[in-house]
DNA sequence: CAGTGAAATCTACGCCGTAGGTTTAAGAAG
DNA sequence: CTTCTTAAACCTACGGCGTAGATTTCACTG
């Protein structure tokens, strides 16, 4: 298990990478990453990975996309009612995020270009213009949507159940909804959220509408 | 301008090292930022810093901190409507992030435990508690308010205009609605989509209060 | 004027990303 | 069957990083 030789093939390619990083990633944190630890997790030297994918940018961007790519096993098939292809969607991202906590950083932070991803926001913005959404309110909706999934699941996968319990002299209104606060990252609690969100869309649809 | 002597004072502290360290942030980014690079933009050996702040996490924990408070400067007092409170703390909150690009996805990234940060809420909060909203409502706001400009801000910073224009062959919608992004980033877009979360508040509260 | 402690520097270690060069094996051309 | 080409992999080396630990110096305090 020493060495390979120098000429041989050791199966290496973009895909074959990208998984072994998705897992390292899953396993030690984005902050221990690195190409010599891929390289060594894939029994290869450093330097080999270099020739499927050139420098350490392109292989975060590799992750980022091999994990949103999981979207796609979840994608149910053509409901036209728009409210459901966006709850669909937006619980097939919770659900890998949830899947990959230490991932998501990278996918909240970096532009999402892939095929995937963009193939599901054409999915939901044809879902509401079909249904006589307004252009406006259909160009706007992905970017309230993703926006808002982005910064809570950012905030729920990054913060843990919060930090050391807040100081209830300094801030009593807080302190008086903490209990309500239990479900932290629950489904229940996302739901509520995305119901706000959603209803928050459909108003600006019907205030528009009317002109 | 050589080197500083051993024992003498360089009049560090944690004020000045998070200032020098946010305007170096702002002038080469996150990725650059670094110990050595920040103790020479001070003039100063790099285990100085060590003194005052215990590791670069500490470190990147001063500068969000430093960005955060900020926003206390534009803070307007006792305005007594909810949805003011929130205009208001929505668009300081933007401000700081178009004052600090580099900076933000640290904050968004980062748990905010910041008293400034906590002071924020409890302002936002008990604003809406006074108004009467269920407690339940109260409680999920600053969640997804914060959720929506994290994400979206972290959006359209990171991303400026956006990639390489999206294929209109392969996704007909989203081309058909590029012209409406025209405004991309701008104080329009973000006020319809603030509106569009805040409707949707106020739409919960409505829901839940009729119970 | 000795003693103490804090602030700063110095040294050194192990790790990182990656540029550039070298080796090997496999497939194409003759 | 030989030779040529080429791509995949490895090796070496460089500069930079974060930081542990030891050391120096100054300002106070008694």
């Amino acid at each position: 298990m020493t060495r390979r030789t120098r000429g041989t093939s050791a199966g290496l390619d973009r895909a074959r990478i990208a998984a072994a990083a998705v897992a390292l990633v899953d396993r030690d944190g984005l902050d221990r990453f690195g190409v010599r630890r891929l390289a060594d997790e894939l029994g290869v030297d450093p330097m080999s990975i270099y020739h499927h994918l050139k420098g350490k940018a392109a292989l975060l961007d590799a992750i980022s996309e091999a994990v949103i790519a999981e979207m796609e096993a979840g994608a149910e098939e053509a409901p036209h009612d728009w409210e459901q292809v966006a709850r669909q969607t937006a619980h097939n991202y919770r659900q890998v995020a949830y899947r990959h906590p230490r991932v998501f950083p990278l996918l909240a932070t970096r532009p999402q270009n892939s095929p995937v991803a963009l193939a599901a926001l054409e999915h939901l913005v044809a879902a509401m213009r079909q249904a006589g959404l307004p252009d406006r309110v259909a160009a706007d909706a992905p970017m309230a949507l993703f926006g808002f999934l982005n910064g809570y699941l950012l905030a729920v996968l990054s913060g843990g159940p919060g930090g050391p319990a807040i100081d209830a002299t300094a801030y009593p209104t807080m302190a008086a909804l903490a209990p309500l606060q239990a479900d932290f990252g629950s489904a229940a609690e996302f739901d509520r959220l995305l119901d706000a969100v959603l209803s928050g869309i459909r108003d600006q649809a019907a205030r528009q509408a009317t002109h």
